[in-house]
DNA sequence: AATGAATGAGTGTTCATTCAT
DNA sequence: TATGAATGAACACTCATTCAT
């Protein structure tokens, strides 16, 4: 092992968000965190001085490439339409969607238990808000936000997919009184 | 303990829904459940044959309960002003609500996990839609379903509660098409 | 379930001498033997005060039955070419003699442990040596006892089939004083 | 217990081997073994991943020690009443050699239901049979190993010695053909 | 700076046995 | 007589964490 190596730390990181989506928060380990990074078991436990901080981190880093992500998908929206696309993608997007959204209610439902997680959780909320806001003006942008989670949960859950119009008169409905496109 | 005792069965259960409350799906073990149900590990083992099928039952028994709850809330709706009311203390409800809530996402995040629990959210989803339904008509009972769920869970993990009045807005916005009562 | 069932005994016997075969003596259960006699577990508890003394009688049982097999395999013996014939067979005898042959074994070795099991053993070698020595004397018969169930050992642990011609040799060297069929 | 014991492993092992000879493959247990070894229960989990390979590789230790050991007692032959006399010395051996024949059937026995072990017991065989050979030509080895292992089974099952005399006159018919030591 | 070794607590599960019915 | 219910002990195995090197 060469003696800095700076990138295990992210290396660490990455695959403990990996595990974080297999096996959830509570079937986090070391060892499998270990070796999903290809690391000793001793090099996780050197960088993250325990269980709880490793999982903590994770969820940031997790949280961070997310809210990136999530803002990215707005960057071309001009007309509603484009913001109805958008969101209707958000909900019904195949697997590739499923793993960062699973990864959004395990965080969720770990802030409900560790209070340590809740500051993650209302920054995500407050960035994914104020998104939306650019959109749809703060109240609409509250209302679309919990309707999406409850969505995509759905969505998840469900063994025939939603049809697609229904997700798409959802969240139209929800945007209904945001005008100013003029159209 | 007498040798005979046909409540066990259900104690245990009703300690292991307790325990999914506290400590979620993954957190339940045998040993908590006989803690909490002040029973023997063995009989644990004993009246059920996995933790898999505990965690199931538990599951079940409280979907059970909670569906006939909700229905309980709708009984004395007439007015559409009514049914507003209702669903408002659905997602602002105190600590008494917390409970069961925390419940629903654990068994959600559960069955993303373990298709065998895919049944039962399925069903719930149904009744809990069939419910609304009568009010609000299948489609709109969807969508009213789905952000009920995202709000509920907002409100959950807020510092601070949200102002009745935005919970109030944005449910009275997904009812909006909804008309019959002749107001 | 009937009230008397003098078969019960020999179904569970029974199903114990499979367990046996299948699991060894180790791995004998009440268990399992209840469940491959479709039987119920106190069932077995009841008949069998303990799993020592359905394990001696499940073996007293297995002996009994083996050594009447053991003797039918001699009757149409009348040369000492027959002799040798059925010797080999015994060695050689293919899946059907596995069983068998994997059983006693499992008794030898647990009456090396166990000595209440030792009188079973005792009884067997006695036997078995009166019917071989009814054709070689007592002295040959002891010896040849000793090939035999060395050879079955052997042949049971052999990847690939020693050569027919060896196992006879080694028979026929291990009875060559013997005389006496005015050959 | 110091942190860092380069012995722990062998220590491990070594009481391994001593549980298979008291308790048998099936009574060997990971406390068992860490009680004997006196060594903390996760000190066995530690350097052996599961049972399975802790019992597979003591079985090899033992076998590694036996073979030596086998080979040793016939570095002194030089005449075939020498051999003679080391054959019946191996049969008829005292309570020393009763721990290994024990351990010997019980690697054997184990060996006919786990085929992991097979690889064990064939190149126990074939170097046993190598060091006979070297005195009887693989044939008659073959034949002797056979009837040697049988011996030896009565031997430990018999609750009287079998007379010294017997069990060499079963081995001097083996050996008949054996010549070339110009007796 | 980094890691293999180590360990005590705790996991799900199996089991022989007992007992009330 | 026969059996479902029950239980305490033991099992193999996993784990977070500590520490010597």
């Amino acid at each position: 092992m060469c003696r800095h190596d700076p990138q295990r730390r992210w290396r660490i990181l990455d695959a403990a968000v990996d595990v974080l989506v297999t096996d959830g928060a509570a079937g986090m380990t070391h060892r499998k965190v270990a070796a999903r990074a290809d690391v000793p078991l001793g090099s996780v436990t050197y960088h993250f001085s325990s269980l709880a901080e490793l999982q903590e981190q994770a969820f940031a880093w997790y949280v961070e490439q997310q809210t990136a992500q999530f803002e990215d998908l707005f960057t071309g929206v001009e007309t509603r339409e484009d913001l109805v696309e958008v969101l209707v993608e958000l909900v019904q997007g195949g697997p590739s969607r499923r793993r960062s959204a699973v990864l959004g209610f395990e965080l969720h439902l770990a802030a409900l238990r560790d209070p340590a997680l809740r500051a993650l959780t209302q920054k995500w909320t407050r960035d994914s808000r104020a998104v939306l806001a650019r959109f749809t003006g703060p109240e609409i942008a509250g209302r679309l936000d919990a309707l999406l989670e409850g969505l995509i949960m759905h969505a998840l859950l469900a063994t025939e997919p939603e049809p697609r119009e229904a997700t798409r008169a959802a969240l139209v409905q929800a945007l209904a009184p945001v005008t100013g496109w003029g159209e």
